[in-house]
DNA sequence: TAGGCCATCTGGTCCT
DNA sequence: AGGACCAGATGGCCTA
């Protein structure tokens, strides 16, 4: 709310147009050169921004203007009461000049410090379970399925608890919404295991959601008191990287084998993860490497777990393996670069704790 | 239409 | 002084 009253003849519209801030809504996008999609359809929302700010009238300059009023009206010979404290500079236009230069600026570095954040939890959905283009996570489902995803890992390396169990799906699953919870569990449970996914089989029935294992109860993670966003549709990207702990030896359906509801693939899988930091494969791979390293129908996980040292379970858990350390296979994902050293993976969790890092 | 999620703007605070 | 970070406010989009 407007901490300070305008001055007499202060109006929203004739300080935004004194300020020069609707020719600044041109200026802070060409600012940044090409203007995004988004930014250009919440024109009116950015606007609507700075009518907020406006009214709100917090920044100094606002209460400079009216400063400047003021003293017009007691020169004009009409009795404002006399405002205490120092008295601030006057608003001239090279001061307003300045100042709009700082903010178009400071928003600037806002909005790409926002879109690295946004970045960052991209990377960070890559390397979760499940990860779909188009059906992304939330930003707040991505942190909690993190979390879960590195305590669950933790789990496996100190308990030696397999990834199939349904431990290990519960732990993914701690507190998040029922939607992402089917999710995650209809990811983990692709290859044969006992778990069932109760609204994935709603949607693409049981050839994805009871594939290759026996019918079990259905699975439901009932996240009390948290929201339920719409993810519903499954791009069974991780779940065979979680396979992976079991071996190359399935057989998989693909993940267009949903045969309705579900998105067709659209873009690189969940990248492995390295321990070594060399990364092959990159997020953004050419058409040609994509087509190489993240073929769907073929199931891309497949052929990580052929080729990258997934680890093999055991009845115990995590069988051993070059070089020396199952943890160590277990780490051996590929990851872009960015990923590796932009936000926390997995890998590092395996190779922090077999102090390799 | 309500609710969830998101992008953006903004002012404040802290740090260099 | 300027930048990074943060939280609040706002409006758009989407879905149930």
């Amino acid at each position: 709310m407007m901490t300070k009253p305008f001055g007499k003849s202060a109006d929203v519209s004739e300080l935004v147009s004194s300020l020069g801030w609707l020719e600044e809504e041109e200026d802070g996008s060409s600012q940044d050169g090409e203007q995004s999609p988004e930014m250009r359809g919440r024109h009116g929302s950015t606007l609507g921004g700075r009518l907020h700010a406006c009214t709100e009238l917090g920044s100094e300059d606002m209460e400079e203007e009216e400063d400047e009023e003021e003293e017009e009206m007691g020169a004009s010979g009409e009795h404002a009461p006399k405002r205490r404290g120092p008295k601030k500079k006057k608003m001239t236009k090279a001061r307003q000049e300045r100042f709009r230069a700082r903010r178009v600026k400071a928003n600037a570095r806002e909005r790409s410090r926002m879109h690295g954040l946004n970045d960052a939890l991209d990377n960070l959905r890559r390397v979760m379970p499940c990860y779909s283009k188009t059906q992304k996570l939330s930003k707040i489902e991505t942190l909690r399925l993190a979390r879960n995803y590195i305590w669950a890992l933790s789990e496996v390396l100190e308990s030696g608890q397999s990834p199939e169990s349904h431990g290990f799906v519960e732990m993914l699953c701690k507190g998040l919404s029922q939607p992402t919870s089917n999710l995650v569990a209809g990811c983990l449970q692709l290859g044969p295991g006992p778990v069932m996914l109760s609204k994935l089989e709603d949607k693409c029935g049981p050839g994805l959601a009871g594939a290759g294992g026996p019918a079990g109860q259905p699975l439901s993670y009932p996240s009390p008191g948290l929201p339920s966003p719409p993810y519903g549709s499954l791009e069974a990207s991780h779940l065979l990287q979680m396979k992976g702990f079991k071996g190359p030896a399935y057989d998989h359906p693909s993940p267009n084998e949903c045969s309705s509801g579900t998105p067709p693939y659209d873009g690189p899988l969940t990248p492995p993860l390295s321990i070594s930091g060399n990364f092959a494969l990159k997020q953004e791979a050419s058409p040609h490497e994509s087509e190489r390293n993240f073929t769907p129908h073929s199931g891309h996980h497949a052929h990580y777990l052929s080729s990258h040292h997934y680890p093999t379970p055991t009845a115990g858990g995590l069988a051993g393996g070059p070089p020396g350390h199952p943890l160590f296979q277990a780490s051996r994902y590929e990851l872009p670069l960015d990923v590796a050293f932009d936000s926390f993976t997995p890998s590092h969790l395996v190779a922090s704790q077999m102090g390799t890092i």
